[in-house]
DNA sequence: CAGTGGTCTAGACCACTCA
DNA sequence: GAGTGGTCTAGACCACTGC
């Protein structure tokens, strides 16, 4: 956890991240009080209650009129990069991130990359493919689509030893936000191949529609993960909404 | 989406919401500047802020110093009600939810349940195992776990026709925090065949662990979903954190 | 009834973006 | 340089909890 900065406001929700985390306070036990942490920190409440808000988004504290706020427990969140670079998540969790390129060039966009990149169909993009490990395992393909000027920087890029999404964020790409959707899916031939395993194995299939701070799109990824070996947690606190809807089709 | 209150913010929120779902402002556009805001409902920048930190925390809009807040699209949030009752969870999708309870009663707490219902192991707690519908065709096996304080409370009650969870409510408990656990699994034989499947079928694995505002286990639940027509959905904007982490096994 | 968090006001300064 | 959102102050009142 890494002092995000030296405003107030975060200075003080990572002290109490810290507390938690360090288990001086556990599960069940009391925040300290407001009126308190204003004191501690020399602060108006403005900055304390922004701190106390990030936590409970978080889903570590509970909190409400009249009582005081409780730990909830020590759950984690992803950072935000986390969620759109693989290197990111496996290093954040201690794995050690390869990459094997089996593709990387200009390729004509399907309907759906072309639908979020807006360009027309048959356009061309730059499509890069990818089996990730984890520690010299394979766990995931990954196919992603970059609109031409973007994907253009990555032409001449070494993909197997280098985080993409690092070389374009220097390159100033914003990575912005990330819309992403998850389902079931069944390994093809062609990637149960790429990762060792039969036709018809049961995936994670992840899709994730990135745009920078304008809305305007810079990359459209699949990723299929290795089900057996992923598990995703939230924690979530009545009074806040997370960003997040399961869904159900039609049967 | 219901008007939730009469505070300003939340007016304020529900406003900005509706300027977005209801197009007439689309991806790209600007949200209204704060001070615009603030003339508008005549308010201070306090609530106009917590109702733009809101859609900014659904995904909904992107803000950054210097410009304007931009919409990057008409994402749903899930209410918290949804997450842990696959009743109200269903109604809002529009679906008829459906129950047939296959036991309710006393039984002894295995491990797992006795570890966060925070009772021996052994030791009685009640359960409840149905199988979910939604028009009609079965969608989930459900498996309820409730400490004898909260479970007796239904012991006498018809699960197949009223929610579980709104009874419970009504009776005065308090479900404020949900913890989540999404993994892949395969349909036991038992369960294949109240699912009319094939054993071996992936199913989504939910597992909840809900608890009060005080962080007292109010149940522990596990719900093996019928994968193929389940989609989950995220949207995650850089600078808001959600409380979501996808963890990788050792392997 | 004292203490708590939820809400709100009316200012202020700053860093940043964009025309 | 005007406008914007990010941060902060110093108050205030209220609804609610728990003693």
């Amino acid at each position: 956890m890494a002092l995000r900065g030296t405003q107030q406001h975060s200075i003080i929700a990572d002290y109490l991240r810290t507390l938690i985390r360090s288990k001086k306070l556990s599960p069940g036990d009391f925040l300290p009080s407001e009126a308190e942490l204003c004191e501690q920190f020399s602060s108006s409440r403005g900055p304390v209650r922004q701190a106390v808000a990030a936590l409970r988004s978080e889903g570590l504290i509970s909190s409400g009129r009249g009582r005081r706020s409780v730990v909830l427990g020590r759950f984690t969140s992803e950072s935000f990069d986390s969620i759109y670079s693989v290197t990111h998540w496996l290093r954040e969790r201690g794995f050690e991130p390869g990459a094997s390129t089996l593709w990387l060039g200009r390729c004509p966009a399907s309907e759906q990359e072309a639908e979020f990149l807006r360009v027309d169909t048959g356009s061309p993009v730059i499509f890069v493919h990818r089996v990730r490990s984890a520690n010299g395992m394979p766990i995931a393909i990954e196919r992603m689509f970059f609109p031409l000027d973007v994907g253009s920087q990555i032409l001449n890029f070494d993909a197997d030893n280098e985080s993409i999404h690092d070389h374009l964020r220097k390159q100033g790409v914003d990575f912005d936000s990330v819309n992403r959707e998850l389902s079931l899916a069944y390994a093809s031939e062609e990637d149960a191949r790429s990762l060792n395993i039969d036709p018809g194995t049961p995936l994670w299939r992840l899709h994730l529609d990135i745009s920078d701070h304008s809305g305007h799109p810079v990359e459209c990824t699949e990723i299929l993960y290795l089900g057996d070996r992923m598990t995703l947690g939230m924690t979530n606190v009545r009074g806040t909404t997370s960003p997040l809807e399961v869904k159900l089709s039609e049967g």
